[in-house]
DNA sequence: GTGAAAGCGCTAACAG
DNA sequence: CTGTTAGCGCTTTCAC
């Protein structure tokens, strides 16, 4: 079925049936309801390849998930905590406004083509990159094609330098240093001095916020920041366990620890537990994220919230109007995050 | 870039280009070698749109993801601890083999027919439906238009049925009833007599299954079924927390209980717990799936391995195959369970 | 072997 | 207001 046997049947030619399904002013109900009655009766949809070949859109997002490591074994998706609720709700909310969803995974810099490529074979009108190791030139690149796009957890100065005109672009945010601060508060307010750090990737944009958030948290407190208490975990569970373990083994453990994400901290859990170390008896332990398992694990972790559905939702909001192009967006979007307490931090009693 | 201007470039027609980009064997190496050279240094990339238009496939699949319910409130597939790993899953492979992945989630009856569009309007070049509650007529409309399908979980007799001619369509199921079986004697082989279960939706092939293998194996060892022993969850969170609060009300406690899936049995166990009903002191749960969670709680739940990462790989597998058209293909691929043996069964000491 | 030309289904500028 | 016409970029007969 095509828009011209429609036009036929509904005795009208092919630019009017256009017209009727663009939803153009100029046409009369009368002719609009004719064809549109003929449309329905034979369960018409414009072909979407000939559409976007004519230049109309395609009516789907792109989602682009980065996890470029210099590891041979990749961080894939499906079994990442903090990516995996994301895309899920990203699919879920797009859908519901109408979108098909083109997912795509990146986990070597050649990928990055697919991202331009997508955009400029038109198979998408607007694009979501979330994940680690952003690549800036890409990223310039479409945003000078003026391409519309959110990216999530960016350094939204390093667009501001590179463009002078304002484009089409959005970065969504957390309140990373704020939520850091927050946590490591909470563990200061409960005695704790000698306070751990397990870091993420700081290639990331969270990751260095929050261990910046670290560092200048301690320092404000008057508390000497001990190197040895600084781990590298790079949101690596295999790292953070080496990490862990290498830690125990020194023998000089902290009272206290926050963890740069959920995963990691669950891991220093099961570590320490191994050791014999309860929590949060002997330690500790705080993590960021506030992933599914964070509340069912035993003693259930305390965290910092990161709304992860509603920065999905901010996501497609914002693309889907850079895409109906109503106004052209250039922002960021900061969400707040928000401590949740839960058992595995106590108070530490002084003697 | 367009062909036209490669054809230029490298001093041919359009046509040599196109035959170039496709493989053609009537190219001589010489020019096929003037032509790449060109495409290389542009960095040129066919418009799949037009491609399309044209004839050629997209070189993208389509992933749909039914979770039809009655119920106002959907289970969003972003907080499915099923769907989640199994749809990231065959993102991650769809990529990795070269294939863009359409994503879509379907709700209600009508969006169903976003799969027919998908398809019709050449969206897609092959598709692969999961979840409860397929739509027979679409999925024998599907099969009839010989679109390649993989269909997740699904009754493939009813294939049979529909369809005399043999088409494009691969069934991937696991072994559910031997899966349950398993576990059901390996519950009896602990002791227990008075087993119960946590039903799935029977609307569901593998709930269907698991259903009848625990009734065919509880006759088999010669127990009397209990009704009230068994119990519907229908996959559903909120179900499960009643039905097993409503168990434990009556004061008529079996000794063991395997639940349809994991999801279920965490449920109850935080039920029972909540209950002061020691898990597997009072009483032993085993689960199906083994979803990431499922080793991580305490204590670790016994349950039966569903492998999802296989499920997405033959999938891909097939699909890939079928779209490529070297051969037609039109099976049932059934992928093993295996029981998992943690901490959540113990054995049932008699007297 | 390779080019010319038609066509995939739709939109948009141009007339009327 | 509405039809006619010319593309969008590619594939594919059909000749040469």
């Amino acid at each position: 079925m095509k828009s011209e046997e429609i036009a036929k049947l509904a005795g009208v030619s092919r630019s009017t049936v256009s017209r009727v399904v663009n939803n153009y002013k100029n046409v009369p109900k009368e002719t609009r309801d004719k064809v549109m009655q003929v449309i329905e009766q034979y369960n018409y949809v414009p072909n979407t390849m000939a559409r976007a070949l004519a230049g109309k859109g395609t009516n789907t997002i792109g989602l682009f998930i980065v996890s470029v490591s210099d590891k041979k074994s990749h961080n894939r998706i499906y079994q990442n905590n903090y990516f995996a609720p994301f895309v899920d709700a990203v699919i879920d909310l797009a859908n519901q406004s109408g979108y098909y969803v083109l997912v795509h995974t990146i986990y070597e810099k050649k990928d990055f083509l697919k991202i331009t490529e997508a955009f400029s074979q038109k198979r998408i009108d607007g694009g979501i990159i979330i994940g680690t190791e952003k690549n800036t030139e890409t990223i310039n690149r479409l945003i000078n094609a003026d391409y519309p796009l959110v990216i999530i957890d960016y350094d939204f100065n390093e667009i501001l330098n590179f463009n002078t005109q304002k484009k089409n672009v959005v970065v969504i945010n957390s309140s990373d240093y704020e939520g850091t601060a927050d946590a490591l508060n909470y563990l200061i307010s409960l005695g704790h001095k000698k306070i751990g750090f397990i870091s993420g990737r700081t290639s990331t944009f969270s990751g260095k916020q929050r261990l910046k958030a670290y560092k200048d948290t301690i320092k404000k407190n008057n508390i000497l920041i001990n190197d040895d208490f600084i781990l590298k975990g790079d949101f690596i569970k295999e790292k953070t366990r080496n990490s862990v373990q290498r830690l125990i083994d020194s023998k000089n453990l902290p009272t206290a620890i926050l963890s740069s994400n959920d995963d990691m901290a669950l891991v220093a859990m099961d570590v320490f537990e191994s050791s014999g170390i309860k929590i949060p008896d002997d330690i500790s332990i705080a993590g960021f994220d506030d992933v599914p398992f964070a509340s069912q694990v035993h003693p259930a972790l305390t965290t910092v919230r990161l709304p992860v559905y509603l920065m999905a939702e901010k996501a497609i909001e914002f693309l889907s109007i850079m895409i109906k192009k109503d106004t052209t967006v250039f922002t960021q979007f900061i969400v707040s995050t928000e401590l949740v307490i839960r058992e595995s931090c106590r108070e530490l009693i002084s003697d």
